[in-house]
DNA sequence: ATTATCTATAGATCTATAGATAATGC
DNA sequence: ATTATCTATAGATCTATAGATAATGC
């Protein structure tokens, strides 16, 4: 005979009062399933669209209760930003501080992965850069990150052949475009939701060689090389 | 001595009650005001996040005023997106009809002036397209008109050298990523909007030749005639 | 008489808080 | 005792409508 009793039906080892609709279908923990209904709603109607009502609902819990992991809306929006650019970073800088393979290869590497995880992932995350909620001081902190990952993107274009031959405003105004062609895959992936990231990554990566002003043979170098790399990191 | 007494103070001409605020600022017609105020409101803060209290204080008259001219808050959403796309779709039917100069220069003189129109303006008017509200069915109109500039620019794209060598699904991807380019220009200008749209503009359009497949000598050549063209066609 | 505007407000939200409740854990 | 949840609601909106009003026009 077991010292303490241990419940055992549906509510088995979980403490606090039951959930009015039964306990969650997808077996997320509470704080992941409402920052996955947050995503789903945000990237599908916005921000201020999107109703607090609406992202309990979609978790399985009630309204209020929310707030017992999130202080307000905001933090919920905050968090899933800042969880879809560090990643990105988080690569980008290991890419960058290699020496090899060339630099071609290491920015195609970083197109072609940065894609597949803004477009990866049941709903379209990326999506969230769009909302223009996302331009409010409070979430600085994911502009600092984004800036890091965009001033990446600018290094490994300036290492490039054709980077090297660019003047400085012009590098800038390039790598703008470079990164502006990647975030923009956003608004593709929106319209086509049915092309599958795994031909669209690539491709993008192939588009952004030649928009960094590589010409065809070392565009299918670096695609070469750069898919290799991204096989040894596991990524 | 006049048949009729004619106002002569602010109110000169105007029929109808007096604003509570006075005359409007910027001499701009009532309807016009209000889309002007939406525009730039719709573009900085979302849609639903602005309300339409916000943007009838902006445009000089009364919340309840803005219903003589439009039904909904909806509409005025509805009447900004048709006005700015109609006038790309508009030059992309001209471009794609002509036979010369070169496919390559007529696309470049699109991606140009499309860029120019999405940028142009006092507020970035492209940014609705960023909009998650515009997903909805109610802007049923807009999507169709949109999906006829893409088509005009996938088969701009097929009639230059390198498009002319893909096959139908690599065509479809790589006119997807050429459009991307372009409205994803919106997302440059949101982040760096000191960025003149005279430099932004022609630089995107090179860009959008190189992603296209065009080698560097077909690029310039292409500027200098797609220049010369929307010269000759005064855009 | 017609028009463009106004004031006032109904009705429908929506966020966040207060405080109760139903579990487990010791 | 602690925890996760619930119910109920205050207070603050926000959209759209109803009906009044202050001009011009004839």
């Amino acid at each position: 005979m077991p010292t303490t009793a241990r419940a055992s039906g549906p509510n088995r080892g979980r403490v606090g009062r039951p959930r009015a609709q039964g306990p969650a279908a997808d077996g997320l923990a509470p704080r992941d399933g409402v920052l996955a209904a947050a995503a789903e709603l945000f990237t599908r109607h916005g921000y201020a669209a999107t109703t607090t009502r609406a992202i309990a609902e979609r978790a399985g819990l009630r309204q209020a209760s929310m707030y017992h992991y999130f202080a307000g809306k905001e933090d919920i929006l905050a968090e899933l930003l800042e969880g879809t650019v560090q990643p990105s970073l988080d690569l980008a800088l290991v890419l960058a501080a290699r020496a090899e393979p060339s630099a071609e290869a290491r920015l195609w590497a970083l197109c072609r992965a940065d894609v597949a995880l803004l477009c990866g992932g049941p709903h379209n995350l990326g999506a969230l850069y769009l909302l223009p909620e996302v331009g409010a001081e409070r979430f600085a902190a994911f502009h600092r990150v984004r800036a890091a990952l965009k001033a990446a993107y600018r290094e490994l274009l300036a290492a490039t052949a054709a980077g090297a031959a660019l003047a400085g405003p012009e590098l800038e105004l390039r790598g703008d475009l470079l990164f502006g062609l990647i975030e923009g895959v956003i608004l593709i992936r929106r319209g086509t939701p049915a092309e599958p990231a795994e031909v669209l990554a690539p491709a993008a990566a192939d588009a952004a060689l030649r928009l960094s002003g590589a010409p065809e043979p070392a565009v299918a170098d670096a695609a070469v090389q750069g898919a290799r790399l991204l096989g040894t990191l596991h990524v």
